[in-house]
DNA sequence: GAGCACTGC
């Protein structure tokens, strides 16, 4: 709205009213709407309350300061209501009358009335939450009681008091508007009577088993002769049905009309005609449609309505008998030009048992497109919303598990997919399409179908032609995907576009039974979903590739996914039980598995826009919901691992039956285990390696031998074995290839580590093993006789690379154990001491309570202690430094066969050969460091990288200008995070600058003034840098995606701080011109203090200006109060005391406080005068500057 | 071998 309310004041025309009962009483009318905040009106059809009500809006002065907001259910009323009321104040439609519906927006800058959709108006919430382009809003056809019907009216009863100026009109058929008067705090309610005739009902129930055609037809015969009759049936088969009784019975012209019917076929109804024109419809032509020239109405008195099952999860199209209110629309049709007759095919006692009302679609329908608009408007909680008929509980839950499915909601917030959702305009799961195929790179292709399946279907069936029409479209089908056949049908519609006429195009889709406007919505709306895409940053590419279309639509549809259990039989998500509908192409030859982009129960689930679809495609964006279970691990020669059965589940249907896999990844113990026990222990295993084939010859001497000597029993015994390898192989070899890999390199070190010796299996006894495992690796042990020497006792060599993951032999070997207890004991204080004496008894009792695999040395002899001799010995009490060298191991680095380092203290080795480790990491697993780095140009950083037991963490090192990526053995969170924050520090815009991009001159110069902005700025970017988790940050992706959401952070900052500092400079300028005019003395001297405070830095933000606003709202509101008070000399006291008022409701002292204080000093400080130096007018321009 | 009717940045 540029122009300004002067102009639009000036340009509203005279208004004239025709002769309508509302024209009748549009004072009565215009004083209500003068008198209260929301006014319902009442009234039936010809009362004149659609085309009327916005002149008289305009004859009251509304739509200067904003816009008259007129919403109507269907976009052809919105634009026939604009033309009418633009006809009748004599101006052209998308001048001072306008109308914006999808796809079409004709409102000009001057416009005063615009009329629109509800779901246009939905849609502008969104960037305009107080609805500010408008003083006035009109809700028309109130009683509809759409979904969006129901939420403007929940959301505007929650805006109202935050637009105390705003204006709300409902209007309501004469069907209980006192409910909406009561939504809105007793709104009043006036009631308009319609301009109709009377109509006679007459009720002609079917008799027990008679047939609902016949029963027609004797109602019509029952008619006078001359006149049309409008038959109300439930649906098309209905209609046949009876199309062909009523033909055989009466002369009359019998005439189908419903919503799938072809453009021109419903046209035919408008025709002039001579003779009786009997009319078949459902209820298009109870709303949507009005049906001219009708005389009489027969009520079947049934309708489809679809309803959400809770049970099942799907829509359902039951027949239904309809309500007393749609009753009497039926009826209503037949009094418009004349005294009608309305016969009812059922009783009055039956019409008087049904319910009054249809129920609302809110009660009625699935709730997740609601709920994604309420979390992205955050509304909050919708139990605590004012709907006027709240939905089912059960019903919201099922909606917030669609939008968990869909990844839309993570722990009921919303999540990036779910924003992203919210912004295309279709239903979320047609979007969950979209955004799925963005990241695969066939966007073009499901933006088509996406389209597609949001439009009614342009394929037309003419009741004649039905046969003809199935041919010419089986031209684009496909045999396993009724949704990749929408992009033959708009290849093709495109090529013939492009090589035609626009006339020969319209006479080409009328030939082969295309619906050219459906196409062009079809079009429309492509071209639409591909402008948010791109304001989305989608990248709209074509892959050429169906898979990857697939997988993108499978995204959307998880739990309209089915298996074939039958001939035909599918079985759904939850226990659902569905056939593919008989259009489909796959009806013919079901496909094991489908997924179906519409599930409708009617005479059963049918599954319409059905796709065969493989596992691995379901798999791929299912992760979050399927459950999977494993059975019969084994131990495969053939591919020399061990593998297992995997069943994969998705609500419940076996997406994969048994598919053999790698048992590694499920359970790398297990599989470990099986490895060792049926390769290597006994040997059922095809490999080169030669300690293999040596063991097994070893293995058979030994046995030969054992039989010839008697001196020792020789014979290996499986679990010996075992023992053996287990001690020796590290925790992450699986199977054959993770042993190859390992054993390529350990050998290298070692080639005798698995050499089996009799020895090795006999001598290496539990209380002196030659290896120790820990953590994955193995740690050869050696052992020295030498007291008084460095090397007495257990050594432990640790191979480098490894350094960083042992872990001190704390316990020592089981020999050394019970002595090394009791020489911790005998080093306790003396008090500690004495209750444990003697000493090496207590070890042993201590050692019998504890578990050196699993328990940490010192708390565990501590708990032991206390549980043996009721003793608390703290934990620090314990010292190992007072061992005896024997009892302390000696680390031995080894860097292959060559010693690096040796010592007693493990934690000074890993200090000061660091990188050293991170270097013999980085070479054993052939990691690739790098320098230099200014972007991330690294991939996806795995979160370690292992090779022989050694593990390596890839870490972003903060380099100076640049970053490196380096190979820790220690992993760095802190210093990734730093290397991290400097690499988006590099790919982000310098805050200052992109503040100074965005600002005209004048802001640039404040900017200058007022340094704190930038220094915000900069706040902002590192403040949503430090939200973001250095975890999400490992992948090229995750980096983008905090680019992206730090640059967004810093686009949505950017204006609310200019707003900020606007609102702040204004105020402040404002206060320097009262500073000027105001007297020296102590009241200035206090102003400008406060002047100083307000241009504090904490007020440039948003919420900073929201709290001035908050001043200026209450202030302002208690001067309107007091300018009303009489002009006596009680006036000043009058004003000073509604200043007060408005400072006790503000209730913490603080900045708020203080500005309203500061407004009440100037106005009544005997300083500067209650009037003449500051009016209350000029107070109120202040107020308003400060807003 | 079957399907009410609407609607959106």
């Amino acid at each position: 709205m540029v122009s300004t309310p002067e102009e639009r004041a000036a340009s509203v025309p005279e208004l004239t009213y025709p002769d309508l009962p509302v024209s009748a009483r549009r004072d009565e009318i215009a004083e209500a709407i003068s008198r209260h905040q929301v006014v319902v009106l009442a009234g039936e059809t010809g009362s004149g309350k659609t085309t009327q009500l916005p002149k008289i809006l305009l004859g009251l002065g509304r739509g200067v300061t904003g816009m008259i907001g007129h919403t109507q259910p269907r976009r052809i009323a919105a634009r026939a209501v604009a033309e009418r009321v633009a006809e009748e104040i004599g101006t052209e439609v998308g001048d001072l009358v306008g109308y914006t519906v999808r796809f079409h927006d004709q409102v000009a800058d001057r416009t005063l009335v615009k009329v629109m959709t509800d779901g246009v108006l939905l849609a502008e919430l969104r960037r305009d939450r107080d609805l500010r382009a408008y003083d006035t809003i009109v809700i028309d056809e109130a009683h509809e009681r759409s979904l969006t019907i129901d939420f403007l009216l929940g959301y505007l009863k929650e805006l109202l008091p935050r637009r105390p100026d705003l204006k709300v009109v409902i209007t309501s058929a004469t069907i209980d508007p006192d409910r909406f008067a009561r939504h809105f705090g007793d709104a009043p309610v006036l009631t308009v009577s319609g301009r109709t005739y009377p109509v006679e009902v007459r009720y002609r129930p079917l008799g027990e088993d008679a047939d609902q055609a016949d029963g027609v037809v004797a109602a019509v015969g029952e008619l006078p002769p001359d006149g049309d009759v409008l038959v109300f049936l439930a649906g098309e088969r209905e209609i046949r049905d009876t199309a062909e009784v009523l033909r055989g019975a009466t002369r009359a012209e019998v005439m189908p009309l419903f919503g799938r019917l072809s453009a021109a076929e419903q046209h035919r109804v408008f025709a002039a005609h001579t003779g009786r024109r009997i009319v078949l419809a459902t209820n298009v032509a109870e709303t949507s449609l009005t049906v001219p020239g009708i005389r009489y109405v027969v009520d079947a008195g049934t309708a489809r309505i679809s309803r959400y099952s809770l049970r099942t999860k799907v829509q359902r199209l039951p027949i239904e008998p309809i309500s007393q209110a749609s009753a009497t629309q039926r009826a209503g049709r037949c009094g418009r030009v004349a005294d009608g007759i309305c016969i009812r095919l059922y009783s009055l006692e039956d019409f008087e048992s049904r319910p009054a009302f249809t129920d609302p679609e809110i009660l009625r329908t699935g709730l997740a497109s609601v709920l994604l608009q309420m979390a992205a408007l955050e509304l909050g909680e919708i139990t605590a919303f004012p709907f006027l008929d709240p939905p089912d509980p059960r019903a919201v839950r099922d909606g917030r598990a669609l939008l968990d499915e869909l990844g839309a909601l993570d722990g009921g917030r919303l999540t990036r997919v779910g924003r992203q959702l919210s912004e295309l305009p279709v239903d979320p799961r047609l979007g969950r399409m979209v955004v799925e195929a963005s990241r695969r790179g066939c966007l073009a292709e499901v933006l088509v179908i996406a389209a597609a399946l949001s439009v009614q279907d342009p394929r037309e069936r003419p009741l004649e032609l039905q046969q003809k029409a199935d041919e010419l479209h089986a031209r684009f089908a496909e045999p396993a995907s009724d949704l990749l056949a929408w992009l033959n049908l708009w290849r093709y519609v495109t090529e013939q576009q492009e090589a035609l006429s626009s006339s020969a195009f319209r006479r080409l889709c009328k030939r082969e039974m295309l619906s050219w406007l459906r196409i062009r919505e079809w079009q429309d709306l492509h071209a639409q979903l591909r402008r948010v895409a791109r304001r989305l940053r989608f990248e709209v590419e074509t892959s050429g590739d169906p898979d990857a279309v697939t997988t993108s639509l499978v995204s959307g549809l998880l739990s309209q996914v089915g298996q074939r259990t039958g001939q035909r039989e599918y079985l759904g998500a939850r226990g659902t039980r569905f056939v593919i509908g008989p259009g489909s192409a796959l009806a013919k030859k079901p496909p094991a598995l489908v997924a179906a982009a519409e599930l409708v129960e009617t005479s059963r689930l049918y599954a319409r826009g059905v796709v065969r679809v493989e596992p691995e495609q379901v798999e791929a964006v299912a992760g979050h919901l399927l459950s999977r279970s494993y059975a019969e691990p084994h131990w495969s020669k053939r591919r020399g691992s061990v593998m297992a059965y995997e069943r994969v589940t998705l609500y419940g249907i076996a997406i994969v039956a048994r598919r053999a896999v790698q048992y590694a990844r499920v359970d790398p113990v297990a599989s470990r285990e099986i490895f060792l026990r049926r390769a290597l222990v006994e040997g059922d295993w095809q490999t080169h390696h030669a300690f293999f084939a040596r063991n097994r010859q070893l293995l058979a001497d030994a046995l030969e031998v054992g039989v010839r000597t008697r001196s020792r029993e020789v014979g290996v015994g499986d679990e010996e074995l075992y023992a053996f390898y287990d001690a020796r192989i590290p925790d992450d070899v699986v199977g054959t290839v993770t042993f190859d890999r390992w054993w390529k390199r350990a050998r290298r070190a070692d080639p005798t580590l698995l050499d089996l010796t009799l020895d090795a299996v006999a001598v290496d006894d539990e209380a002196h093993p030659s290896v120790w495992t820990s953590d994955g690796f193995t740690a050869r042990l050696g052992y020295a006789f030498d007291p008084g020497g460095s090397d007495d006792g257990v050594t432990v060599d640790v191979p480098l690379a490894q350094l960083a993951q042992m872990r001190e032999l704390t316990w020592q070997v089981p020999a050394l154990r019970h002595e090394l207890v009791t020489a911790l004991i005998r080093g306790l204080p003396k008090a500690l001491r004495v209750p444990l004496v003697p000493a090496p008894d207590t070890a042993t009792k201590l050692l019998a309570l504890v578990d050196p695999s699993v328990d940490e040395l010192f708390p565990a002899l501590s708990r032991a202690a206390r549980q043996v001799g009721q003793v608390t010995i703290p934990v620090e009490a314990w010292d190992a430094s007072t061992l005896p060298g024997h009892l302390r191991p000696t680390y031995r680095v080894m860097d292959g066969p060559r010693e690096v380092a040796r010592g007693e203290d493990l934690g000074a080795l890993q200090a000061s050969l660091a990188p050293a480790v991170s270097e013999a990491v980085a070479a054993a697993s052939g990691f690739e460091e790098r320098t230099g780095l200014t972007s991330w140009d690294v991939g996806e950083l795995p979160a370690s990288v292992s090779a022989d037991g050694a593990v390596g963490y890839p870490t972003l090192v903060e380099d100076g200008s640049s970053v490196s990526l380096r190979l820790r053995a220690v992993p760095s969170d802190a210093e990734h995070a730093a290397g991290v924050r400097r690499l988006l520090a590099l790919a982000l815009p310098s805050p200052s600058r992109s503040l100074a991009d965005g600002l005209p001159v004048a802001e640039r110069l404040a900017l200058s003034r007022h340094s704190p902005l930038p220094a915000l700025l900069a706040d902002c970017q590192l403040a949503a840098i430090d939200g973001l988790t250095s975890t999400d940050l490992r992948s090229a992706s995750g980096f983008d995606a905090a680019v992206a959401a730090v640059r967004a952070g810093l686009a949505t900052a950017l204006p609310r701080i200019v707003r900020g500092a606007a609102a702040v400079l204004a105020a402040a300028a404002e206060l320097d011109g009262l500073l000027d005019r105001m007297p020296s003395g102590p009241a200035r001297e206090d102003l400008r203090a406060q002047r100083a405070a307000l241009v504090h830095p904490g007020f440039v933000t948003e919420a900073g200006a929201a709290r001035l606003g908050d001043v200026g709202r209450y202030l302002r509101a208690a001067v309107v109060r007091a300018e009303r008070a009489p002009r006596e000399p009680g006036r000043d006291a009058v004003l000073q005391a509604e200043v007060d008022a408005v400072l006790a409701r503000i209730p913490a002292p603080g900045v708020l406080r203080w500005e309203v204080e500061e407004l009440r000093v100037s106005l009544f400080a005997p300083s500067v005068g209650a009037r003449g130096k500051v009016s209350a007018p000029r107070l109120l321009r202040a107020i308003d500057q400060l807003r």
